[in-house]
DNA sequence: ATTATTTAATTAAGTAGATTACTTAAATAA
DNA sequence: TTATTTAAGTAATCTACTTAATTAAATAAT
């Protein structure tokens, strides 16, 4: 309640920030063009962007002929301006990705464990951010900055966290502080379905959407709000949580519940949630494929209903680590007209979306993205 | 998308708003306090108050001793610096409530309908009008503005509107400017949920929930959600339809069920909606009073769970017509850990609380309550 | 080929709403 | 009486824009 500074709610230079996400998902504009979007005039562009060609953020293109008047000049963002290091942590495993200041991802690497301290999370991504940094030839000084996603909701609005049931053993550190005093670099913590969510703003085609939701099926069922162009967190940064919307002991259109489900009916289940793996067994199987989609569909329906009837967001976007071609297929249900979750009740019809960031790890790129978001003032 | 000016996203003057906010909750303040309160230094305070006392929407009381320091000098409004027309509009029946700069209803005026035509509307709001402000002994031109809330929501961002049922006969119209001709001031239309949240926000004691839902338990169910102390619409006004999570056959918790509910079991039951005789009604039955409770309250339950667990409000707001008494009995099933709506889900309980604003009408307060939340700009 | 038109971008001056650093004023405590 | 504390106001500055005018570079019309 008691922040400094109504005047700047969208952290330091909102239009900065509007700018920058744009050429990320533009490629190029010219000021003119950043202007309309960004809801300013072009003198204020023009400012704003002298400041970022000094400081070597964004550089000029060539100018583009055709049609009347004078040519324009693209804009572009100097892609080796600085790199956000995006991590995916779970107890199991450790996904390391490395974005440029254009928001691509250049690099990843997988670190496998388990992790049953934070001392060996530390460790493990000191020396996997090491090595994926000289891989590309930079120093350590070009991360500027390192964003973590956690299958775990924040219960106070730093730390410590109340952390998911594989997480627990990590509790009790000040996680942020420990992994910015290894990696030399300002860390910032999220949940993994909010850092999607993020990924999906910032690197994303979400122009079009001030408010949407993006739903993570994964082991469970989570989800990342955006309104206002903001990740919303609600209390405690627990909003969200759609999964509680379906008990302790009813089945998930997650991840975890497609292998249970396939397990308890067929033979040679891919081992472990290999997107590949289940893809082409998915393919093998499409009877058991259409009667599990024939129950979960429902149910993600009743859940995407439920949060629409709430948020009225324009558009529901469906991610998480569950292969793609399921998500697809169960996009389907959440055209309310046809599946009619909820006996006749009408809501908004939100636009479905399959996410548009589809790197090796969504979650890893948006926690990345969490730091270019806001690179403009720390770089 | 294409508005100028990200840097105002309070609408004009977002201190502004929260110190005229504050001083309508508590009365008096010093510019210390609020200070404080807005998030500002007491040198902002000290000009933005100069302005307002140049402009006589604010006067300074006495000099408050005690303690060591200088003593402060109480800030007020000045009630009689303009007044707000609030209007809670059905087909049935049309509530004009005046309120004073400092937010306190001094007058209102039943206008018995039905009204099948908007035309008609327009008419007797307008002779309703001139009669509440003659009065009370004041000019037209002390009318800074009228706020109307119906029962629905808006399809567009301006108009027209999609109509509820019982108004749907009005459709069709630009409400806001016939009935701003009419009424020689500026005309905001809300739907009656987000009118009492607004009101709940403006006037009430929200200062500790930045983000809340205000439950509205009327004829059906709906609610309005504030984010960041400002309402939240969605996707062309439709968020908060909770309604819908019961589909179209379903009993809801609303005045209208307990009616038929009543009806269908005992006799005598209180012809319309009035409270104070459904509150001695109820006292009178008991045991169907319990009954209907008992079926009642899982299903609010149920609802405010969903709600919470998309949005993780701070607080929930038990509002509407229904009488107090008996959103005093459901409220306490939404105490989560008791009720279990959801079968051990666990979300981040908010407060349960029964609105501050207790006027005749909460929504005709909230619709009044608009337009003094934007009078440091309009007046 | 010249001139007009159109459009992009920059420059200059101004504004709103805050800040910081300081002063003035008014009370109580020692 | 003097020191301390606290409230409030003043002056200069800053940020993030605005409006209005200007400069520059292209195409279209004559």
């Amino acid at each position: 309640m008691t922040t400094r500074g109504m005047s700047r709610p969208h952290g330091i230079g909102g239009t900065q920030t509007a700018l920058l996400r744009y050429l990320r998902q533009r490629g190029a504009a010219s000021r003119v063009e950043i202007a309309e979007v960004c809801g300013v005039t072009p003198a204020a562009v023009s400012l704003l962007t002298r400041d970022l060609l000094t400081r070597g953020l964004v550089i000029e293109g060539p100018r583009r002929k055709g049609g009347r008047g004078a040519p324009h000049i693209d804009l572009e963002l100097q892609k080796s301006a600085g790199y956000a290091l995006g991590i995916n942590a779970t107890r199991y495993s450790i996904l390391l990705t490395l974005l440029d200041f254009g928001g691509t991802a250049i690099a990843d690497h997988l670190l496998r464990g388990p992790f049953d301290a934070f001392a060996d999370v530390l460790t493990a991504i000191d020396s996997g951010a090491r090595a994926l940094v000289a891989a590309q030839g930079l120093g350590r000084d070009a991360l500027i900055g390192a964003g973590m996603a956690m299958p775990t909701r924040f219960r106070q609005e730093t730390l410590p966290l109340d952390l998911a049931e594989e997480v627990k053993s990590w509790a009790g550190s000040d996680l942020s502080n420990q992994l910015g005093q290894v990696l030399g670099c300002p860390v910032l913590i999220e949940n993994d379905a909010n850092a999607a969510a993020i990924g999906e703003l910032t690197l994303g085609n979400s122009a079009d959407h001030a408010n949407f939701a993006y739903l993570y099926l994964s082991e469970g069922i989570g989800s990342g709000i955006i309104i206002n162009r903001t990740l919303y967190r609600g209390n405690l940064g627990n909003a969200g949580e759609i999964g509680a919307l379906r008990g302790r002991t009813l089945s998930r259109p997650s991840f975890e519940d497609l292998a249970n489900w396939f397990a308890a009916r067929a033979a040679n289940v891919p081992p472990g949630r290999d997107a590949e793996a289940w893809t082409s067994y998915l393919a093998d199987h499409p009877d058991l494929f259409e009667a599990w989609l024939q129950r979960a569909g429902p149910e993600l329906a009743r859940l995407a209903f439920a949060l629409t009837a709430v948020l009225a967001p324009s558009a529901i976007y469906v991610g998480g680590t569950l292969p793609q071609i399921v998500r697809r297929r169960l996009a389907d249900w959440l055209d309310f007209e046809r599946s009619n979750p909820f006996d006749d009740a009408r809501v908004m019809q939100p636009a479905i979306l399959l996410p548009e960031v589809v790197a090796t790890d969504a979650v890893a790129c948006g926690a990345a993205a969490m730091i270019l978001d806001r690179a403009g003032s720390l770089a």
